[in-house]
DNA sequence: GCTGCTATTGATAATGAGTCTCAGAACTTA
DNA sequence: TAAGTTCTGAGACTCATTATCAATAGCAGC
């Protein structure tokens, strides 16, 4: 279960109130490591009998993505993907491009460089997306 | 203007007919190097007089992006642009999140990291999108 | 250069993820 | 408890992209 008190402090943050509808779409996020889309999280939802509508589980995955408690992905499929940053170590993705399954990956190095290149350029680095398409294993 | 003849060969491999819809297309995204999308690169030939329907711009670009004429680029603003790989070098891309201008940037070290990370893992690298999302040096 | 076969095109309908609207429900504060 | 707000749900709407299908136009063989 995903703690409240995060979720508090963020509704707080923005003069926002807390909801039974906003705590169990961050529990359904938190509940799974997966990289599920907005839909898949409205049908949990709604399977475990709670009341909720498509359109608040829009309208509160921006906000939690505007606290940075949820990442929004695009993996060019056309929907956007979340996952949680309960765990808080960034990370980047390889999309396997048969069987879609999706891992992570981290370097240091590739962060360092990334912004050296920006702040040679004068620019300041507010996010990067870094996504490698591949072949897994299983389906080469 | 673009050589026709990369064009024929990418459609003749795939047994596609030359028409003139798919030159004027292919002349067009080759003609600037903006990262313009499919509704820009229509209203561009309509403005010169084309006939040409939307549809077929778009079939058209499937076409290029599938022989590797023409990259797609997805930008995270719901409308998917393009450019042309006339001049071969790969690069990435630097957005400004405030004025949506478009950099380039390429860094050999990345590419290689890239690999290894692919390769250590047993994978196949197919492609990759690697985007910094940035205040450039005008909007600071 | 014709003929006939088939891929391509254009106009438009359909799709689908995401957003907007607005009346009613649920908090909050006094 | 009342008044004032914010939230929610249902469904309408948007807008990029895709599908449909009759008409058109390349192209291979004559």
């Amino acid at each position: 279960m995903a703690s409240p008190n995060q979720l508090k402090k963020a509704l707080k943050k923005e003069g926002l109130r807390y909801t039974q509808q906003r705590q169990s779409i961050w529990d359904e996020m938190c509940a799974t490591d997966e990289h599920r889309d907005a839909e898949e999280i409205y049908l949990s939802l709604r399977n475990e009998g709670m009341s909720v509508s498509r359109a608040t589980v829009y309208r509160t995955i921006d906000v939690l993505v505007k606290n940075n408690l949820v990442r929004k992905l695009e993996l060019g499929d056309g929907r956007a993907r979340y996952e949680h940053k309960m765990d808080l170590e960034h990370h980047d993705h390889l999309i396997c491009v048969q069987c879609g399954k999706i891992e992570e990956f981290m370097d240091e190095t590739i962060e360092e460089i990334q912004e050296k290149i920006v702040n040679n350029l004068g620019f300041k680095l507010i996010r990067h997306i870094h996504q490698l398409f591949v072949i897994c294993n299983n389906c080469r």
